[in-house]
DNA sequence: ATTCTCACA
DNA sequence: TGTGAGTA
């Protein structure tokens, strides 16, 4: 993983343009909080990895059947302590930490991220990324995952 | 020219 | 989900 790829350069109509996806799914899924793009100037910018991202929760939206809420407990199964490696006394007082219903970045002011900078935080590349190599696996392995064990 | 939010079908 | 109004 390139340090470029985390470089949010897309504006939405790119993104739109490049996935097939209308810029008002887009924006529901960032309302949703499936998707965190960088902000300046009020615009929507999105990096490579964004790209990544949004091509798998497409598949998981619209080939895996899953449900926004679905992709949303995808995403929680990684506690953001334990990415960060927060201190006891870090998670202490940590509103992320305390809701566990919502990914990090859809809280206002979390642990390390400051206003506006959840798309450059770890738990957000973390997440998304796990999330994908999943999907990568299922799609070369899909015995994998539910496959009864041998006697 | 492009994106923003909000409202509406 | 997509479109149109009115902004910035």
């Amino acid at each position: 993983m390139d340090k470029a790829d985390s470089k949010a350069v897309y504006p939405i109509g790119i993104v739109a343009e490049l996935t097939g996806i209308h810029p008002r799914s887009l924006r529901i899924y960032e309302q949703q909080g499936l998707i965190c793009p960088a902000r300046r100037g009020g615009k929507r910018f999105f990096s490579e990895n964004d790209l990544r991202w949004i091509e798998c929760l497409n598949f998981l939206l619209n080939e895996k059947g899953l449900d926004p809420g679905g992709v949303k407990e995808l995403l929680l199964v990684t506690p953001c302590w334990l990415i960060r490696d927060c201190s006891e006394e870090e998670r202490r007082g940590c509103p992320a930490v305390l809701d566990l219903k919502a990914p990090c970045w859809e809280i206002n002011s979390c642990c390390g991220s400051r206003e506006g900078k959840c798309h450059e935080c770890t738990v957000y590349a973390e997440r998304t990324r796990q999330v994908i190599e999943a999907m990568k696996r299922l799609d070369e392995e899909p015995r994998a995952v539910g496959a009864p064990l041998k006697p």
